[in-house]
DNA sequence: GGGTGCATGTAATGGGTTACATGATTCT
DNA sequence: AGAATCATGTAACCCATTACATGCACCC
């Protein structure tokens, strides 16, 4: 009694962006990128077949728009029954991430090996990057609160903007405090291996 | 002109970890989730293949240890260019991560539609798993701190924890703000459907 | 004429985990 | 007796991205 043909939570992110309204697979692309982006992408390759599949349980329900000069869009809705899977799904606990893997830490980890200069270029960019992150979302949450203000869904798009934000927060303060480490770390590398030489000189 | 064979940090990992001191891929595994398990991992299915490429390329040596009674043990070091590759690659910039999916985040988007209860839980289970990651680092940093005292690596190993502290706390703060703003939402949405009763009653 | 946007879909490829096959030894 | 540790390796599978194929319309 398997359920074969799960595809993990890509057909459970369709389901819930049509709550929001019916769209084409290449609406929803767009609509991903541009509404949770900061956190989950999906791609044409994982999209359509999932919404074929999807069609085919009768969780979602496809009408074709033909338009002139136009190509041909499948305009995709949530049916009863999948807006029924939505909430089970909704409701399962998250399955807890392995180790999401972190090349920044991997290279740190042999810090050792290469010059204090390239640790902190690495940490230095790993920075730049939160704080353009933190530029984004206060732009994001800006312009969420004037054009969105009215929309219940707000507070909860607000939350997930909120952990991007505390997520680069500390990122950033990490980063400063690990470049503080490297420079340390240089000086008294510095003093050690005078010191080294000298006793091995003695 | 392209290197065919890359295959991703993996093969830059193990040589890494052969700078430690030379071992077989059944150890590199045991090693990786002892050092640095809290935000890397490795399966066979990828060291033994990579090992094997390593050694074709002579990057590592290979060197077959027979003990009777034990399976045979292929113990592999680290060869000159090996060690000159390790530091090339640590040199390369990080890789920026495209954009690391979380689910706790896609459910929290799609809340409204589930109860306050459901979103509180998952929430809950969130901070919860963070609590005990930082336990866990504290207790992998008091035991670094007494076993390594005097290993050069140790900073290095201490600023990759460092990393798993900062973020930890935040999400936990993250996750008490959030717990926070879910009791108001519910209360304020009790408030709400109640005057869109009497509203629609009227 | 060429890029961009609209729109759908498939095939190839990549990177990774899990399961399987094998088999002795030691601990409980 | 049965589980855990030691030890190596392959095959199957999963999920996801990228490249490709197609083609019209609009703008510069």
């Amino acid at each position: 009694m398997k359920k074969k043909f799960d595809g993990g939570s890509t057909p459970n992110t369709l389901l819930g962006l049509l709550t929001l309204c019916p769209m084409s697979g290449y609406d929803m692309r767009a609509m991903i990128d541009r509404s949770i982006g900061h956190f989950w992408s999906e791609s044409y390759g994982q999209i359509y077949p999932s919404l074929k599949r999807l069609a085919a349980e009768g969780l979602v329900e496809k009408k074709t728009e033909r338009k002139q000069g136009r190509p041909d869009r499948n305009v995709f809705s949530l049916t009863p029954a999948g807006r029924q899977r939505l909430s089970e799904w909704l409701s399962t606990p998250v399955k807890e991430v392995e180790t999401p893997r972190n090349e920044l830490l991997l290279r740190l980890f042999f810090g050792q090996h290469v010059s204090a200069d390239v640790n902190r270029q690495h940490v230095t960019a790993f920075i730049a990057a939160n704080e353009g992150a933190l530029k984004h979302y206060s732009a994001v949450e800006k312009q969420l609160r004037r054009e969105e203000a009215n929309d219940p869904q707000l507070p909860y798009w607000l939350m997930t903007l909120s952990f991007g934000r505390h997520r680069s927060e500390a990122f950033v303060r990490w980063g400063r405090e690990t470049l503080r480490k490297l420079d340390e770390l240089e000086r008294s590398r510095g003093r050690g291996s005078k010191a080294a030489q000298k006793a091995k000189s003695e």
